[in-house]
DNA sequence: TCCGTCATATGTCAGGCTGATATATTGATC
DNA sequence: GATCAATATATCAGCCTGACATATGACGGA
């Protein structure tokens, strides 16, 4: 399918899922991502151009002109391949490498070299990243966290991001609790 | 107090807190983070050595040579200096920022347009991932996973390990039961 | 009506990091 | 005595991020 332009990486597919999500225009991927998957992936102009350009060339999306008075705009849409492909990508049993990158964590890490209350300062820091994060993922879109189905699969992705911090603070409370103790 | 080398990074004091829990070369070090911290964030041997030279130049450590027969050798100890900067690190109020990037959780935002049969068995794949890391988890230091206190910091970055794949193991399978219902 | 500011829209570029590879010695296993 | 794994340090191509560059349209205030 793809013989053209080398293989397809995950940012390809992100472009190509965002397409058929509706996105029109580069502008419009960066946009969406920014408002719906910004907590789990990100991605920069200088990767969505290129890869609008790779996809098109590998068949997978179709564009055309479509400026806005003199401002240039190319929209883009979705041909049968560029769905095959996305489908293709869904279904495969390919490892999805889980990458967390947390200076929180690594603070923690070494706070054995800490009194016992500059760990715990560090402790309550570490869990009110999360309580903030939880209130910035129900002001995403708060109608699909109060109901399960309503969200679909966004809908399940923001739950899975409130139900992991919520877990990050219920530890954290209860390492508190035990410290506290001593 | 680092004058000569400018600015620190996250990197560099991650060096600088293996040193301190007792890593003595670079190998070491690229050992312990493989051993430890692997899952919340990783280093390389070209950030490691380099990391090593900034440091020592900033006197934060000093290092002495320690050739094992024919085979060149570099051992590595904090200084003061390094102590302090590591304590000054742990307890500045500064933003933690909580870096993810998962394919798993791309793919599954975007499953609404599989068939409710395909998006199920990617939701059973994504949950497996975080059975599968939990295992992982509990492998490395299980002692400490038993019990609160014995392993410290470490072990409370172990059990919030636990605890957030747990929770996502509970909302996937949450999710699984509502969506068989239909 | 003019001006500033924000949103739309597309791109470029330096610098940093990852993953792969290179090199050399020691110790273990067969 | 040969092969493989572990110890130990280092380099490098290639990719990505974050910052910057460029240009137009829309809108409100002075």
């Amino acid at each position: 399918m793809i013989d053209s332009a080398g293989p397809m990486s995950t940012p390809d597919f992100v472009v190509l899922g965002m397409i058929w999500r509706g996105a029109r225009t580069g502008y419009e991927i960066k946009k969406w991502v920014a408002t719906s998957i910004r907590f789990f992936w990100t991605i920069s102009e200088a990767q969505i151009y290129p890869s609008l350009e790779r996809l098109e060339r590998a068949g997978l999306v179709a564009s055309r002109d479509a400026p806005n008075g003199g401002r240039r705009r190319r929209v883009f849409e979705l041909t049968a391949a560029g769905r095959r492909s996305l489908h293709d990508w869904l279904v495969a049993p390919e490892a999805m490498p889980f990458e967390l990158r947390d200076v929180g964590l690594v603070r923690l890490f070494f706070a054995d070299s800490l009194s016992p209350a500059e760990a715990h300062v560090l402790l309550v820091a570490f869990r009110r990243r999360s309580e903030a994060r939880i209130a910035d993922l129900r002001a995403i879109r708060p109608a699909e966290e109060a109901s399960a189905e309503q969200g679909g699969h966004p809908g399940l992705t923001l739950r899975l991001g409130v139900a992991f911090h919520q877990a990050i603070i219920d530890v954290c409370e209860a390492f508190e609790r035990e410290t506290a103790a001593d």
